[in-house]
DNA sequence: AAAAAAGATTAATGAAAGATTAAAATGATA
DNA sequence: TATCATTTTAATCTTTCATTAATCTTTTTT
């Protein structure tokens, strides 16, 4: 049975620790792809499947915690481990809630490293169903993320992979506040000027699809964000 | 090796067409034996080894499905095509299903009879397993995936292995999704840009074949995959 | 109330993905 | 080895979609 290479995804910015592990990983008979930033590592996400993900929490532009989100958006079955410099409590915290598996400090132990991975794999295995169906009821509407439509009564639009993506993060936190911040480096791993002016035509497009449904609205918080209203 | 005579069974109640077609056929370099029905056939068929044999399916008595059926029983080694001037989508399924490997319209063309002959006698050799049924209904189309036949009413598309398996494997899922992802990874073994074209290319061919119900067809999702989708 | 900032809307653009057809390569058979 | 079916690669055309741009409206600040 399961006695194939187990592939990992490292996600880390920095070179030297990022070619260590890789190294000593591979060395322990780990098939290791190695992501230098978040933007990198959904590419690649996109194209194979693996078993676990490492992820830097501290990285630029996209960072861990975002690329976590983006990963329970897309690729729920996925699980993953942070790699963190700093060690709050509320870093854990947030790390747990969206859905990691481990927390490790820097420095690295690898050995240590290596047995954490073995262990989580093991337990990990069995949980495999985790393919959740990706169906939120909004209002009138089902949103079907897999499929990317958005359905309402008898008919069904086709939504774009970002349409989606934007829809299903705003439904995510109904009644309540997204922000342009959380929003675009989630989605977009970059929070500028352009890429705000992008998130007010998807936001214009998303109005567009919802507007069946009087009891749902897209609302702007000038200068914060968004909320999808579901009055009912 | 084989080349012995091959030895040919026609079992065919009218006068015209079986006197001609054992003609024929021994002109073309087979042995054949002319049987005028059904019990006739079952009584040669003890004390003569056949490579093949060809049924009309409108026979008195013993017409061609309940012949082959008794063939089945008894001599399950013995591939058999059928001759049908009916043609309603029930008797095409049913003859593979009974294990027919060819099905011919009337009137014959005996270049055609010939040529199939040929070829089912050489890519038949093999081929005795008589595992699971491996039936699909898709719309108004049945997927044979034994047989790799796509039956639409009166006809039948016989279809590559590549073909089969696609649309076998989208069938699976019918209208939900079936990423790029996962079809290259199951059926090419590895997701690249080449594998993907050539994913492209089968899409085309699908589509061609499925065009005749249109009820039935394949849906791209934009930088995602396909959906076989089923409107009813 | 005027000016400035943020947001909304519609349309234009260019790059990537997909569709289609044909040609070449591959692989099985005789 | 030549042949035939099948798959892959190539070449070309079409569509899709995120982004950018341009313009208009609303909100906030002064």
């Amino acid at each position: 049975m399961g006695n194939r290479k187990k592939k990992i995804l490292l996600v880390e910015d920095e070179q030297s620790l990022g070619y260590l592990l890789s190294e000593y990983l591979g060395m322990k008979g780990f098939e290791v792809t190695w992501a230098k930033d978040g933007l990198e590592a959904l590419k690649i996400i996109e194209k194979a499947v693996f078993d676990i993900a490492i992820l830097d929490v501290m990285m630029p532009k996209m960072d861990g915690f975002a690329l976590a989100e983006r990963l329970r958006l897309n690729h729920s079955d996925l699980p993953f481990l942070f790699l963190t410099a700093r060690s709050q409590k509320i870093d854990v915290l947030k790390g747990f809630s969206l859905g990691a598996v481990d927390y490790l400090k820097k420095p690295i132990d690898e050995e240590e490293l290596v047995i954490r991975i073995q262990t989580l794999l093991s337990r990990l295995t069995p949980v495999l169903p985790n393919h959740e169906d990706d169906i939120i009821e909004i209002g009138k509407y089902t949103i079907d993320g897999k499929n990317q439509k958005l359905i309402y009564e008898d008919n069904f639009i086709t939504m774009t992979t970002r349409e989606t993506e934007l829809l299903k993060m705003l439904a995510a936190n109904k009644n309540s506040l997204s922000t342009h911040k959380d929003i675009l480096t989630t989605l977009w791993g970059d929070n500028d000027y352009f890429n705000r002016k992008s998130l007010n035509v998807f936001i214009t497009r998303l109005r567009n699809y919802l507007k069946a449904d009087e009891q749902v609205s897209i609302e702007n918080v000038h200068g914060k964000g968004f909320i999808l209203r579901v009055s009912e």
